[in-house]
DNA sequence: CGTCTTTTTGAATACTGTCAATTTAAGTGG
DNA sequence: CCACTTAAATTGACAGTATTCAAAAAGACG
């Protein structure tokens, strides 16, 4: 469920590197991903860059339906995805579970597994994908090396409690238009600035686990993206969306009268 | 709104101090708070709580309905309480807010500011009470100089993190009696770990506040607690709430088959 | 090609919200 | 100190939205 420390950052690679006599320590470096605008180095500059380089960390691919990691496990990385969407969340007494989020490309999972030392969280995938396994010690060690690398870890620590604070807006006083509207504007965003399209994508998760993290349930989510449909404002086709008014989906969860 | 970093600790000390000739600097040492288990200092131990005793930040004394910081306003403080009841939230377009949290003794106000530099929610007393105003600058200096403190305050973050989280599953999946039943056990244990009473308290806050925080509508709010008070689980009088039977509170949001 | 899962849609129910009236408490000023 | 005003809480009646239960259609997968 979760990956060793000191597991080869080969392990996961492609059979080209494993086939060499001699592989080369194959670091990935944050300073030369194509993520590192939305990443963990967000915000840094040239030289903390460089200290972040000195962060081993492996990468991994994973599967759908894989679990990174499930409630209670030992917490000892942080993951960021590099490609795929994720989920993350918590099972209800019930045997259902309560989504808390979905992760695509250059977000971090995990950060839940800080206050106890354990996962409070699970996180599984939804499509294959691959993250990197950053090991929280040495990212705290480097942090006190370098105050700037410390900070920007409490900024994305702080960002995901901001995330929350409007998920719990959501949830504490949208109907369910407005919920859905402001998930797929969301999304579009987070797409967007990744260089996907804006109007036009594919949702990687099932109609229950969007209605899990909205807070209402599938045939609901389903109705109100018909009803998205028959206004005019999105083209559905079973997970394939197109947003045909960006400008009356804005307005839908805008408009907060209800 | 929010005190100036240059500010004297003094300002809001009782006058018996002012009236020195040369008044001591009266640092507030975390090392001798009676809340220190609770507060920042959580988890630290005798090295780390003298290196946390260099921390210098004043006290402040705030009446009810008075601010602590407003959305939007500048990041400098994170703000622990020392007495009185607070609560946290953003304002709606729509001119209602959104209560994200309640804070009482030892509790922690402000994290959410770290991420963009300016409070993304707001800050209010709900009765008289005092707080110590934390310089974030100082603390991150102190959080280079010493790991276990950088490392404190990580666990502080996170655990806001996951409380999130399990709010975000009362909402999203619990029905009125279920929410109220979870706010007043939640609130009954963290009472108890401060020396209270579990079983008997003050509510600070009003229904529509507590309907805010669990997102229903302040009539439904009262609506249960009758339902509880003739169900024979607590005694109602206004704001004081009397737990008459624990357990079948428990069993309430513990039966999760709604 | 058949099975299983996902999605859509309908009809009826249940829960919470809305509107309104009343009661109680608290604060203000004569 | 009491009348007055304002705010908070309770309760009822009704409306509206989302849920539940059920069935059918459409893909996905082996």
């Amino acid at each position: 469920m979760s990956i060793a420390a000191s597991e080869s950052p080969l392990a996961f690679m492609p059979s080209i590197y494993a086939r060499q006599a001699a592989p080369p320590v194959l670091k990935t470096q944050c300073s030369s991903c194509h993520l590192k605008d939305l990443c963990l180095p967000l915000g840094m500059t040239g030289k903390e860059l460089q200290h972040l380089d000195g962060l081993v960390f492996s990468r991994r691919r994973v599967k759908a339906g894989e679990a990174l990691y499930g409630e209670g496990d030992r917490f000892q990385f942080i993951y960021a995805v590099r490609s795929g969407t994720f989920k993350s969340g918590l099972a209800l007494r019930d045997g259902r579970d309560q989504v808390t989020g979905f992760h695509i490309a250059g977000e971090l999972m995990g950060l839940d597994g800080i206050a106890q030392g354990t996962h409070a969280s699970a996180a599984t995938a939804l499509e294959d994908g691959e993250v990197c396994a950053i090991p929280y010690a040495h990212l705290s060690e480097l942090s006190s090396v370098n105050i700037n690398i410390q900070q920007a870890v409490s900024r994305l620590m702080s960002r995901e409690i901001v995330r929350e604070h409007s998920l719990m807006m959501l949830l504490g006083s949208m109907n369910a238009e407005e919920r859905l509207a402001a998930f797929l504007l969301n999304l579009s965003q987070r797409l967007k600035a990744r260089g996907y399209s804006a109007t036009e994508f594919h949702l990687r998760m099932s109609r229950a686990e969007i209605g899990s993290y909205l807070g209402m349930k599938l045939e609901t989510v389903s109705r109100t993206f018909s009803a998205f449909q028959s206004q005019r404002l999105l083209d559905v086709d079973k997970r394939h969306i197109r947003i045909l008014d960006l400008a009356g989906l804005t307005r839908i969860f805008d408009t907060r009268l209800h």
